[in-house]
DNA sequence: CATGAATGAGTGTTCATTCAT
DNA sequence: GATGAATGAACACTCATTCAT
């Protein structure tokens, strides 16, 4: 017990300091298959690797824990985003298909769909954590889109009324195709590409210039 | 035993036989705002005026009332959106617009989010009910959607390719759209109707004649 | 409802009368297969063709239920135990084997063992009803061993220290053997007829007269 | 994660080997007076000075814990009675009346009987431990007896024939006497130590050698 | 700091008993 | 009297959280 300390005091320390990132990616690991509610905080700790108290020591409850991984992958999800309006080099087109792509990778993939199936069926137990995943996940998402379409119109790729065109109705298929495909095997999963093809088709078909 | 074929024996029962759907009608309002899992067995009992017994001489647990409550509705729902889709007498753009009226009051005021909301986070726990709801709710809805835009096409409105287009697209807008709202109140909710006119011209525009 | 009275008024009441004795041989051949706890009285009620309200008219109780059902059955046994000692006719060896098959019979096929059971594994709750069934069954049933063993000494058949042996010793084994043959398939069951003889052999090698 | 092969890692656990084995005897005092069915598992715990959790801890639910308690006395018991029969050195008089005796104690004053009259009663609940408990407890038993009579065979003590005697027959009795004595007062009780030597009296007039 | 045994509030479910019809 | 819908006390079991070691 006491002489674990002869070693490698930087072994420990590097792990130590990597333990809180180690349980967020279990949790969200069970929270994917198994859901939030059904997942017990010892399957996280087994998951993990640590003990059940271990994860008091750096999460002070469970919902704590649920929001310190939404504040994680927050970080990453938003700077995609942003990456993908902002530093796109190609057509409208090819950044609206790869925008949605990025949706739909960092949510069924990427596991962040579980933070949205929370907060849409338990957001009453985390009302700020509602208001910052609105103000940081959804509005971010919705002004990288709005960028995406003013970049359009400044291209001359988009009419100008694109620039008036909601955002939320962009990402609303994204998302739901998203949502839907992990719960309903035959809705949404398989073709999601071509999908979202069909979605960027009808937005230039309306939103396209000539 | 087999005497019981005698007159009315109806007559006694019907007062009864509401019970199963205040029962229902309590738990939705509930699980409206505190929902399903954060709902006790109890609540809902006290609010059908019941004893938490009663609720068992109905519905075998907790599950079957769920179950109970989505077939209750869904009826409800598909009829409401056959009816939209195939008795509609005005033109395309009427029937849409119509339409997503029509989901977005079932879901949002008739409380149909909380079932899709369970089934998102709880699917796990209902197999046969996922592939209900899929089957009774999503893609008849689908398929209602489907008939619209073939109607649409027979009339002269829409493009003949219209009939090729994927009724996921045209509905996900709208359920995304009720689903946020229900949670985050600057998301969607205050001005759906302007949205839904929105997500109608982008449809038209794109897939409409001329 | 009302229509019933006008047929036969003394078929209803000659079917009243009849009622507890049905009420408790259903209860009987319930708790025979499933135990005493786990009968509910809703079954018992449909196991007898009634209401489960209707018992309560007869039974104040389940306990109730259950002594009623006690005193029912006692009564035959304890004249059936009378009369296989005090009016036999044969040998007391032949007394012994029929005795045997008596308490065997009633309490395998008549189903007493259930009664035995549940005041060994519950008497707590019923103190009268033990007094009552030690009194009535056993203490009778000893006599009854008693008597016989009296009348073997008086007819030659056994030795006179036989009428100091103690009757519980007679009858232990014919009831053990019953009660480990509701439960334990080996044990009692198939050749209770053969461990019978042996026990009466076993009674006559040591009391018997040569 | 595999360091854990330090020291000496069971001193600390050593101490909390024995909550299972305090459960288990709380559990089976309150048994004892109680009966199974009518004693809550907070009352175990209470018993146990542990918490109703903790309980669980052990055991997987409540007839896992009845489960559990059979197991641990059953080694005792078998061991018991297989020391009786095979290790004893004096006459078989002295050995039958000593394996009466430990019967009675270990039934009435180990508490044994409290899992014969559960099973009797509620045998249907656990069909596993039933088999269990006959293959292990009565057979067992059964044989031990049969190897006495043997063993008095070759002593010269007993006839020939006594090879072949049914060990129900001689086990009943003790058993019996020991079920009756725990619920009924004046029945078996007092006297057993006479009972016993009357018992084995029978037995050695009529199995044993002139 | 880490551990995991211990805690106990909370809830779904059962079922004997009551009572309006 | 009979019915069976309604009641609600009782209890097994879960799991987030705490804390002695």
């Amino acid at each position: 017990m006491d002489d674990t300390t002869k070693k490698g005091p930087k072994k420990r320390e590097r792990r130590k300091e990597a333990r809180p990132d180690e349980i967020i990616a279990a949790a969200i690991e069970l929270w994917k298959v198994r859901g939030f509610a059904a997942t017990r905080l010892e399957d996280v700790a087994i998951g993990a690797g640590v003990a059940k108290g271990t994860i008091y020591r750096y999460f002070s409850s469970k919902e704590a824990l649920f929001e310190a991984a939404v504040e994680a992958r927050i970080v990453r999800s938003v700077d995609q985003a942003n990456q993908s309006a902002d530093l796109f080099e190609g057509t409208t087109e090819e950044a609206l298909l790869t925008f949605f792509e990025k949706v739909r990778r960092e949510m069924v993939e990427g596991g962040s769909f579980i933070f949205l199936k929370v907060l849409l069926s338990e957001g009453h137990r985390f009302p700020e954590l509602v208001e910052r995943y609105e103000a940081t996940v959804l509005r971010r998402g919705f002004d990288a889109v709005r960028r995406l379409l003013l970049r359009g119109v400044a291209r001359g790729e988009l009419k100008s009324e694109a620039a008036e065109f909601d955002p939320r109705l962009v990402m609303a298929p994204a998302m739901m195709l998203s949502l839907w495909g992990t719960v309903f095997p035959g809705v949404g999963a398989p073709d999601a590409r071509q999908l979202h093809k069909q979605n960027v088709a009808l937005l230039l078909g309306s939103l396209g210039v000539e």
